[in-house]
DNA sequence: AACCTTCTGTTCAATTTTGAACAGACGTGC
DNA sequence: GCACGTCTGTTCAAAATTGAACAGAAGGTT
């Protein structure tokens, strides 16, 4: 939301320079970078891409916790000690992933402030990312929720300048996202496309009207 | 959740004496540490005490954020050029908080590695814990965010030793924390207390038993 | 073509949650 | 004592949400 994403950006060309040893994995879309319960000994950067963070719970529904962009960090847990991985990261895209390892990491940190510097800077930005997907749980119904998903996912598109990512996104998936039911998902769709906000045959389009829908 | 919290504050008495000009400011309960919508130029350090997040919706309706504890920072966001709160701080029993101003904290994580450490430490363990109310919220009923809630806050009593803040919560404060309505609480509460799993004649007790609610 | 899979459209009963109301309990301060 | 505010106990209709089912559409594979 509130764009601070075009800094984040600068930040994390900035940042890959200061990396001595670049590891680099390229991931192809639906591939796993790492998953839920596996061991977390690296903390990941995307070079390049999008990446999904999702989580299950014990009985096994599932959520999407978010999307990350370029000069993102991934895994990052392991440096305050976490062992496993408690979410899953899934390529969106074709994405081109640092690898660094926790004690590389630890030792950047220490020794380059601007490592430290840009790292601080994105955790502040998730920080009110996540707080923001909070507070939209707690205030906003399903159908505010979904509307603004769709707006984000949008303005992504706009902003990268690939609509790649709407298109990838089923009912179900944005169920996920939202954190409701593809019911509810598909009972808002029809409603949204019957107003006129989002148009789909095929690829989705979502219009900037649909934002009236989150006033009030 | 899953105590991290010692370390923090370990982390927390050492960051204390890095800061060269201490400003210190006591808080009595429920006095206003900042509030949504000021500006945003220091950041806050927990010393002692507790402190609530909260933030309000354009439709009037409140939530807590959080509940943060010694060793804490609040208001970190101006670090990240935020230029207003969008939460509110206030002290839920007496506090002493580290006033420190923007430009100077900014040259503490330059200067002194151990305060960027400190930092990303803190930040991480709060990301964690944002990520785990948000799924919480995703895949919990209001029943278990509420049995959730309720042990956390006294695993927080029994661990500072006082019981303070088991008292102090109303039913009303209870729902903001869950998210949900007094209603709603006031139901399981009662529920929670006919099957033994919490007792309250005056001061409020949860049992441990109350656990067994989250399994499944 | 026949098969399979994935996604969507649609329906619906059951459950959960909201939002509001009203009465009683308790404490504080006048 | 009395008024006032805050908190709890309780109720209830209205609204939102779930969870499941079934059928059709679209695409890929053999």
């Amino acid at each position: 939301m509130k764009s601070r994403d075009a800094q984040t950006i600068v930040a994390g060309n900035a940042f890959l320079s200061l990396v001595p040893s670049k590891k680099i994995v390229k991931y192809r879309p639906d591939e796993a970078i790492f998953s839920q319960g596996a061991a977390c000994t690296e903390v990941n950067y995307i070079e390049e891409g999008l990446v999904k963070l999702t989580t299950v719970s014990n009985c096994g529904r599932g959520a999407v916790l978010g999307i990350l962009d370029r000069g993102s960090f991934l895994g990052e847990e392991c440096l305050s000690g976490e062992t496993h991985h408690q979410t899953s990261a899934v390529a969106l895209v074709p994405s081109s992933i640092a690898v660094i390892k926790r004690r590389t990491m630890v030792r950047l940190i220490e020794q380059d402030r601007s490592v430290a510097t840009q790292l601080i800077e994105f955790l502040l930005h998730r920080n009110r990312r996540i707080e923001e997907d909070l507070i939209d749980r707690v205030f906003n119904s399903s159908e505010k929720r979904l509307a603004r998903t769709l707006l984000l996912l949008s303005e992504h598109g706009r902003r990268t300048g690939s609509p790649y990512i709407l298109e990838r996104v089923s009912q179900d998936t944005l169920a996920d996202m939202v954190g409701t039911t593809r019911s509810r998902v598909n009972f808002f769709m029809n409603k949204f496309r019957k107003l006129g906000f989002i148009r789909y045959n095929g690829g989705l389009k979502v219009y900037s009207s649909l934002r009236t829908l989150l006033q009030e």
